[in-house]
DNA sequence: CGATGACTTGACACCAATCAACTGAGGTGG
DNA sequence: CCACCTCAGTTGATTGGTGTCAAGTCATCG
């Protein structure tokens, strides 16, 4: 247990994450400065302003990262899939919350210890970068979807994201899809309303593309009726 | 010549850039790394898929960062200002083109040579993780902005962004901007219409918020008409 | 059994997209 | 010098997609 106090001999993400290719040394040392903990559906993973948190893993489940502006209206701008990569280091402040979309365990990093470790490891301090960059891909990818497509497009859009973040591998056609957001989340995130969501949805069924089954499940019949045109 | 090659002692954003904080002798080693170039309205200083340049910071005038998907539709998503960085380090890929919108003037650095630097100097890797994040705050109030609000709203909010952005300080009333892009460019970027820019620019006018002053300049008269509502 | 909350569906209104015409500046050439 | 073109921008008329308001369904829970 002392060698292997996050449980990372079996963590499910340890190929894809931050911390994978690290040594086997790194990443006990690493592993020594870190907790995992489990959220519950809706819990608080950390508020705007904390600053306790540096940094964190995402090991299973999904997390959604909001703001509130000053009326208290929620706005989701980012959303974390398994392997995903929480990163506030250096930043001039957090400004975002993270907020358990499903019962999720998580990899937490406090800052102090994290910021001293990155500065005497170059390379986990690379690997911050990277998942950081990363981070800002899917940010322009998202302002790609809600700046200018329509209601059908930005739903299709959430769907495949949501289908190649929580499988690894190509997708297939009759995959199912747990969609751990309510059609609140879901309208928020794309820019919509609830009721603009359930009708895209409805449409979506109407033509085969996808089958509701349950409250959370959505199976994708038909991959190419989701996709953008590739012409 | 030999101490300042890329004229560092004369340079407006010496001290906001991410060059700002180095010690005089890391910042000469990094200085004999890039090069100073300048670029004319329209040029293309990198394009999705160049390599060759790891990171810039833009010392004089503005550049958008834009994405083409498959149609080859452009999409602008993020916007740049004087001391304003461009990273990609360890990213992916590069999938952003860099447009300068104005006559403008950055420092370079290729690629091979700052990943060596970044590796070897934790305080250089340091700031560009902070840019980095600094960016993806940026792309989240960019998310923030198109996807929930109208488009007054969303001009208004460019015109800040701008108004921040191109000076230093705090906004006052009477301000003159200058906003170097073309209807068409403001539009891209919000998500609208040019016409939709263009009408809301002459609601703004009638309301006595802004004058426009020849094709490109515009003059805050009441700056907290711009700004959103805060209780 | 009623209450609650997430979701769906319908009717209608409204904002922004679309299509189209017009203006004005800058450039070119007869 | 003026006719003409082009291009960015403005303005107007109309359409359509999405928001809004409202009602209704269904599952869960006390």
């Amino acid at each position: 247990m002392m060698h292997d106090p996050l449980g990372c001999d079996d963590c499910p993400v340890r190929e894809i994450a931050v911390c994978a290719g690290l040594g086997e040394v790194e990443r006990r040392d690493l592993a020594r400065l870190g907790r995992r903990k489990s959220y519950r559906r809706g819990e608080t993973i950390f508020a705007a302003g904390d600053s306790s948190i540096a940094c964190a893993t995402l090991v299973s489940g999904a997390v959604k990262l909001s703001r509130f502006d000053a009326q208290g209206t929620e706005r989701t701008v980012a959303l974390l899939h398994p392997a995903g990569f929480l990163a506030r280091l250096f930043a001039v402040e957090i400004d975002c919350t993270a907020t358990a979309l499903s019962d999720c365990t998580l990899c937490l990093f406090p800052r102090d210890v994290v910021e001293r470790q990155m500065r005497s490891h170059s390379d986990f301090m690379e690997r911050v970068l990277r998942a950081t960059s990363e981070q800002l891909a899917s940010a322009h990818n998202l302002i790609d979807l809600i700046g200018r497509r329509d209601a059908r497009a930005r739903v299709t859009g959430l769907l495949l994201i949501f289908a190649e973040g929580s499988c690894d591998g190509p997708l297939a056609d009759g995959q199912l899809l747990d969609l751990p957001l309510t059609r609140g989340e879901v309208a928020n995130f794309l820019g919509l309303t609830i009721e603009t969501v359930s009708r895209q949805l409805t449409i979506l069924e109407a033509e085969g593309a996808i089958a509701r089954e349950g409250p959370r499940g959505i199976r994708l019949l038909r991959v190419a009726a989701l996709a953008p045109p590739t012409d």
